[in-house]
DNA sequence: TATGAATGAGTCTTCATTCAT
DNA sequence: TATGAATGAAGACTCATTCAT
């Protein structure tokens, strides 16, 4: 276990500020007090205010998409798999709700950046890296016939719902009390259907 | 029809502005140019910044709500009502895609800021009324047994992923294309299922 | 004659702090305390430090090529202009030695910036201007055959250099005691030599 | 030939910057980038900036002035010895653009720092060699009665403005080709003069 | 001798807001 | 209602220098 250093001591403070006032009222200032590095360390570390936050950013899907793959390769069938990704994320939404926030609420500002490039390759390997991860199942004819890109929307679009709402305090409930659910949702939402479709 | 007026003007400004480079980094100034208002007039109009970010915003969500709630009241079953929520907003989303942009990016901003409490009672009045739409449909046995805290999310969260995505130009096609399959979607998710699932 | 304002004023101030630091050392702060402006009007008027300097370099530059078209206009003769040359540059800097001082020292500096095509400009129109007037004469056969680029700095450049040691503190007598000695010497260094030149 | 050391690597890349960004741009980052030395070793060898800037200055000096010195000791007549003035000036310029460019820009941020005494000094050693040098001609009636702190200026002078001009790229044919004038010129401003003047 | 992380005073600049006209 | 000069607190960032290893 890697004794806590300086980079890491400045972006857990950058973190908790960002928890506090948000990413934009964010300062240097704000950083280095909470972290006890000086104004010239953080820049030693990071070049600028932009680096921190994308490094920041960067590190929290890095821990996520590890927890995220580690539970897919678990998973046995269509239905655990699909289980998996809603799991992971409330899981780990509910374990770093702090990075949680951060990650839904910045993504563009981030790709908008001078890291965004990084972000985006990222992003990309982790969308290929699950298609292929479905791709058996889909053919297995495991699923409705739906558009690939909105795959990964309909089975965590209504967990990243739940999620902003619980990261803004507009649920009464812990998060994880609507895991199970979501995921049962999640597979109602895609599974191939066994009755008639209208339309 | 009234004639655009000062205050119009300015809002449009704004939103074109935040279109072009984020809410945070919109200025006074930027405003000020692009409306051709003098400073003096946009804080005799508006008071500060602040107000003109909130009024562009309730006005939005406003407009958004006044066509839900007419397209709600057209839906004569409980599938045309759950295919209205999402046809909505995706249609609102296609129609308007600054202030979706805005208004998908800055609920945070706008509800911490002097006018928060407004758009929370908006926000409040207008999930009471949804409610109170389904609650007739719920009773009849339509939907699975859900928390009504999820239903919103369940309907709309693969919506709003989705609209995201397009919005931050992360969609080849446009948004319209997935507009009855996501509504679809939303009814597999919320019905109440025919058959036993397992698991 | 117009009151003096706030742009005046700070230029002014600028060019004191530039005399008292150098233009390198001078900074907003100090500009801001001695002309009495608060920072935010400082950049109002100006925008940038850099826009400060350069606009008083052009006004420098410009008092002075005025007061030396005024002089060559008067000149009657080839020796007269000659000496126009050398006494208008040394009255203005002997006048204004702040001002001289900064156009001596900085020029590279504002060439660089972003008004420096404006300064190129100038100076290009200012030395086109100059050749003109000595064309005559040199049809005349009054100067020594020299390459045209060259003229300016034989008749210019012992000036230059004596005001450079004079700006800098390095001479005991006032500047002005050499006026006519380098305006004779000058014309010396240009004359159609009247006897046999070697080489 | 001394191997190149730590030291001279540091002046070398000291210069380098400076040609590029100048002498005030130039920061100790920028030096060790590009000398390979560590920031420990920059300052274990020099100090502190200023002294590294100090010592390149004055080690340019030096070689100019070993130049100077041999040109003037071949030297046999009075014209030969102006001439070797402006030559040996001439030449080192174009020989050294790099350093002649820092030595015309930055005399007097070297002489108002801490190693200023030492570079006045220098200078003044210079002087009194030069006008030893020239003391015996001037008894004879070589030259025009002329004030002696003026003698370097009015030789040297034309060549110091064609050298900055050249320097900063606003002369299109290269500097050396005006060197014969230039000496040329100087003999004729500084010799008695064999005719009458008028005026 | 060499290294480079750490320091923090000091810069420029931004921008929401005020207010006299 | 309209205007825009003026304000100044606050922010990001730079960079020479120090010092423990």
């Amino acid at each position: 276990m890697p004794k806590p250093n300086r980079k890491d001591s400045i972006l857990d403070a950058a973190l908790a500020c960002i928890t506090e006032v948000g990413a934009d009222a964010t300062t240097i200032e704000m950083i280095r007090e909470r972290s006890g590095a000086s104004i010239g360390s953080l820049y030693h570390h990071f070049g600028n205010k932009e680096r921190i936050l994308a490094s920041l950013y960067l590190e929290g899907l890095r821990r996520y998409a590890e927890r995220l793959d580690a539970n897919l390769a678990a998973a046995a069938q269509a239905t655990e798999c699909i289980s998996a990704l809603v799991t992971s994320y409330i899981d780990w939404v509910v374990e770093n709700p702090d990075w949680a926030r951060f990650i839904l609420h910045s993504r563009g500002r981030i790709e908008a950046g001078e890291m965004g490039e990084q972000l985006k390759t990222s992003n990309r390997e982790h969308y290929v890296r699950l298609q292929t991860r479905l791709q058996t199942y889909r053919e297995q004819g495991c699923f409705r016939d739906l558009p690939p890109e909105c795959f990964a929307s309909i089975i965590i679009g209504p967990a990243h719902d739940m999620a902003r709402n619980w990261l803004a305090g507009r649920l009464s409930k812990n998060l994880v009390e609507y895991r199970d659910m979501l995921a049962e949702t999640a597979w109602l939402a895609v599974r191939a259907t066994p009755d008639q479709q209208p339309q």
